[in-house]
DNA sequence: AACAAAATTGTACGGGCATATAATTTTTTG
DNA sequence: CAAAAAATTATATGCCCGTACAATTTTGTT
């Protein structure tokens, strides 16, 4: 009947994907993050990723490429899901000042600012001092953060200024996540207070006033 | 005619140590730290270690208990330098905002703020999640630092407000090495420029008067 | 010089891991 | 209901690493 499918799919490199290969690969990527929470970076291993999803060790090298593979596809994804909560709070922002709001506390979402977790994402960027595509993701996060940003102060403050603002602040969220993962930071709530303050304190009561708009 | 030495120490536990075996444990740690440096934590292998110090692949197990031992050691060692210098620019230090200056710039030494340093150091923190020690080597860091900043605004500020500015200053530090592993932080200047600046912005004009003291 | 102790070497063992692959089961298709 | 294709399993292979250890060389002592 249909004329397109199985033969135009000799192997997985193919444009059409079945429901099942999509399904499982998002099972293991699924997996490997659970993993990884719990037992890090270096304890990431193939047949844990597979038992942990319910399969059997040789799965994994079935439907990606390898290890490095999976690890690629979760972390990718989990920028996304933050990228895309940053962006669902910044749509429902009215101010300015909202704006920047969102941006802060999307950044710091609630059932995840922990010691594991900033863990896990700090042996990430450290994976990519040797791992170039790990590198380029983190390249995307900055400029997205900072481009965000910059649409919060833009037109209000001069250039330069919008710039060292967007600085302290992203230098503030990285070195409170690093706090965490050394169980130093503050609470969540904190965290967004202390960088909200700074920011205020680094403006004139004039610009304030500028972003209540 | 001495009685005391080799007798008394049957085995590399005792108290007394002769010369080489210092020498050698030195040269071993500094050749770690080199391995390290380039290639990172993961890898750091013993039989590097060995052949950058010029040894055999054996004599690490003699003079360390195990790999570990010696990354420990280096760990510990870099801990200390990086305090002692610290210490020298506090004593220097006249006014208390000499002292802040002597901190902050202590925290960023002039050839060690380097993105290969910052990756390595950020490793051997995504590590202390599963090794004991290096949780405690952090904490002790942490205490330091924040106990120097302390001493900065003790008397003339309030301790919470002492205690929120030591956060954001220790935040920003962090989040700053944490952004040169990532290549996206400042110079060294520019990032002492930027955390003295918030600081200031911080203070209240009485208070920044109060600091030239 | 001779002997003992210390230092150093080279190697071999064992374990864990990523990956490949043959065998088996399940699903799809004509 | 076959027969083929896809999915899945279980296992094996090869690699790298940390460590232990016997053998050898160097050093120190009387």
């Amino acid at each position: 009947m249909l004329d397109t499918p199985k033969t135009m799919r000799p192997n997985r490199t193919g444009p059409k994907r079945t429901r099942i290969e999509d399904l499982r690969r998002a099972e293991l990527i699924a997996a490997a993050h659970r993993v990884f929470m719990v037992y890090g970076l270096t304890g990431l291993t193939t047949a844990r990723i597979c038992a942990e999803a319910g399969m059997s060790p040789g799965i994994l090298a079935y439907y990606f490429k390898g290890k490095e593979d999976v690890l690629f596809a979760m972390v990718r994804l989990n920028n996304r899901l933050l990228m895309e909560d940053v962006v669902t709070r910044l749509n429902a922002a009215r101010t300015r000042w909202e704006r920047l709001l969102a941006i802060v506390e999307g950044n710091f979402p609630e059932p995840v600012y922990t010691p594991t977790v900033a863990n896990a994402w700090l042996s990430v960027v450290a994976a990519s001092a040797t791992t170039p595509r790990y590198a380029q993701l983190q390249r995307l996060f900055y400029r997205r953060l900072r481009s965000n940003l910059a649409s919060v102060f833009a037109g209000t403050l001069p250039p330069d200024r919008t710039e060292s603002l967007a600085q302290v602040i992203s230098g503030l969220i990285d070195g409170l996540w690093l706090q965490k993962a050394a169980q130093q930071a503050p609470g969540r709530n904190a965290a967004v207070a202390l960088i909200l303050d700074t920011v205020t304190a680094l403006l004139t009561k004039d610009e304030r006033l500028r972003l209540q708009s």
